[in-house]
DNA sequence: AGCCTTTGACCAGCG
DNA sequence: TCGCTGGTCAAAGGC
């Protein structure tokens, strides 16, 4: 009972903050309007902003989900239904233990970014599916061995028009220490986001290392990059930069023309 | 050295 | 029973 309580003090803090960052987007945009000059970086922090806000919804969602059947949260759910839609499957366990999981707590969504969810994944298997162009991607967390997280995801390409779009299939949620130090339900902690484009499909370690940035860069630790990674690859780079831990007024400020002086744009 | 991805093989469910 | 398919393992190689 106490457990509900808190995740729905969680899964609302969540929304909230995700409400925030919404309305911090949509200065953005006014801004754009204002300072035509400016569209550029505006549309660069427009992205990762965009891309938080839809985490912390997502990251609500997956409370609500978790809990649901504690807490009795409905109404919440239907706000992103269309984004997103849950299983109910069935478990088969075979007599090893070790594969032909069909059941489980599991839940799909839609994305164009599904190598960008916060969370750090080991693929483990890649198959072609009849019917599809596309191979299908099979992740676990990368903390499955050291701490146990039986977090996987199942990543498939639905479409490969003018905007890629992937299904990816979440199963079980995570229960490693790494997901509580994403967890966005504190605005210093570093966002799961990494500023950096994402070619999905490609290797990301590859693609940063390939688009390696000569100055100062806006970036954070990401979902798959640890902080020597990153240090290595963007040495110019701050740990405050990097973990994303600045405050968006002194961005809007220097958009605006004052306080520029500290604060590195792209 | 340790982590990752790739990839072929294996195994189980299903029709 | 058999072939197809999806999910996983594990070796090999790369970074």
């Amino acid at each position: 009972m106490e457990n509900s309580y808190l995740d729905q003090e969680a899964a609302i803090r969540e929304v909230d903050r995700g409400c925030d960052i919404f309305k911090q987007l949509q200065v953005l945009l006014q801004l754009k309007s204002r300072k035509g000059e400016e569209v550029v970086h505006i549309q660069e922090l427009a992205e990762p902003l965009f891309r938080e806000g839809l985490h912390a919804l997502n990251y609500a969602l997956c409370i609500m989900r978790s809990g649901a059947s504690q807490v009795g949260a409905k109404s919440e759910t239907a706000v992103l239904d269309s984004m997103v839609s849950s299983d109910t499957n069935k478990i088969i366990e075979n007599e090893r233990g070790k594969r032909r999981r069909i059941g489980e707590n599991s839940w799909t969504t839609d994305t164009t970014m599904p190598y960008d969810d916060g969370h750090q994944w080991r693929k483990y298997g890649d198959k072609k599916i009849s019917g599809t162009n596309f191979s299908r991607g099979y992740f676990r967390c990368t903390y499955n061995k050291e701490q146990g997280c039986q977090a996987k995801k199942v990543v498939q390409q639905t479409s490969s028009n003018d905007r890629r779009l992937f299904k990816v299939k979440y199963i079980n949620m995570h229960t490693c220490h790494f997901h509580e130090t994403i967890s966005p339900s504190s605005s210093l902690q570093p966002s799961p986001f990494c500023f950096i484009e994402q070619d999905c499909g490609v290797n990301k370690m590859q693609h940063l290392q390939e688009s390696k940035p000569s100055g100062p860069q806006l970036l954070n630790q990401g979902s798959c990059l640890n902080d020597a990674t990153l240090t290595e690859t963007f040495p110019n780079t701050s740990l405050v930069e990097r973990n994303c831990e600045w405050d968006w007024d002194p961005l809007l400020r220097s958009l605006l023309g004052f306080d520029s002086d500290d604060f590195p744009l792209i």
